[in-house]
DNA sequence: ACCTGAACACCGTTCAAGT
DNA sequence: ACCTGAACACCGTTCAAGT
């Protein structure tokens, strides 16, 4: 055969991502195979093996689209001044986005890069992206704080949010309880507690 | 060939898992296939399923044998009935756990049944008894609440933890941070505010 | 009753051969 | 330059044949 062009580079790699993404919308990482990607865009194996390293790579570029897609979802609409108001909403539509895609979220966490490999660069870059939402919405409560302080408080309030929907999505709680109701009792508790320092009355807990 | 008769059927269950656990512990869930265990242990792949129903039940009875040992590793010594010192007692078991059992802690959370399954009913029923031990450490801050508040609440400790701890295992939180630090500052608001709510100065949050 | 190992239908990955 | 498809070394799972 040789050389097809029906796609360029770009297309054909953006193809067999879209085709990727359907599979673990429908069936999770446990359906996706670089053989069945490629059978669905109507190319041969080997193709795949042209435009991705390996599977590992397809798959870690398919969980930066979606850290990407997190992003905009949690950045439509100006999130405001106000700070608790602000981390409600990023929180309600954080678990929007976790309920409405639940495998690709999934396949975040699922996904872990084999032995002598780590995740590329830009994964961490994303992330910390996400992370800069809840900073900048977290501010002004944490005004007398370093920004490395601040930082450090972004990733709790972003580990635990996730821990709390992870566990609800996986079944692994033993709970019909849902994660909004948890989601918001955190919230709760550490909002109290942050106000309550920025007033100055709870520096000595 | 036929019946061997080297071991019990106990003893060969127990065999089987023994290996799967080491490969765990070394090379992660990715390391894992029911080929190898029967390599390892001196059998053939045959025998495997004469003992298990597939793959995924043998990694589910692993599984659940790494609750057992958190089980374990959190009740140790008692927690003593100061539910602060309690509670502080069990997020350091925990991580400790953790740090120590990295690949078996990490398979529990990377597994997904698969299409139609479920998780059996004793992996519930296992989570439930650590959620036990929060719940029973929390219970004299939420004398004044119900059952199910007090079980809602050691949800939502044992989720944030989770989060925690696998953000940071998975390293996917772009941090050097530690899962100590972060855990410790969630703890310290969410005490703060349970304390403020037992002595009910908090109750208008 | 239970162990064996061939058989089947898949995998991921590589690479010489083609255009 | 890039697509093909055979080849290799694996998989999970089943099951007739053995003892």
């Amino acid at each position: 055969m040789g050389r097809r062009s029906d796609h360029s580079r770009e297309e054909l790699a953006a193809l067999a991502l879209d085709a990727a993404r359907k599979i673990v919308e429908l069936e999770g990482l446990r359906g996706l195979t670089a053989r069945r990607v490629a059978r669905d865009i109507g190319y041969t194996i080997g193709t795949i093996y042209n435009h991705f390293e390996n599977l590992d790579d397809l798959i870690m570029r398919l969980n930066g689209q979606t850290l990407d897609a997190l992003y905009t979802a949690l950045t439509q609409t100006p999130l405001g001044n106000e700070p608790v108001a602000a981390i409600r909403s990023l929180t309600e539509r954080y678990l929007r986005f976790t309920s409405q895609n639940p495998r690709l979220w999934a396949s975040l966490f699922e996904f872990h890069p084999s032995e002598g490999q780590g995740l590329p660069d830009w994964h961490g870059e994303k992330i910390l992206m996400l992370l800069g939402l809840v900073e900048r919405a977290l501010a002004p409560l944490l005004a007398h704080r370093t920004e490395a302080q601040r930082l450090h408080c972004a990733r709790v309030i972003w580990s635990s949010l996730h821990g709390i929907c992870s566990l609800e999505a996986s079944g692994k709680m033993a709970a019909t309880e849902s994660a909004a109701a948890m989601a918001d009792t955190f919230l709760n508790y550490l909002l109290a507690g942050l106000n309550a320092e920025a007033a100055g009355v709870a520096s000595t807990v």
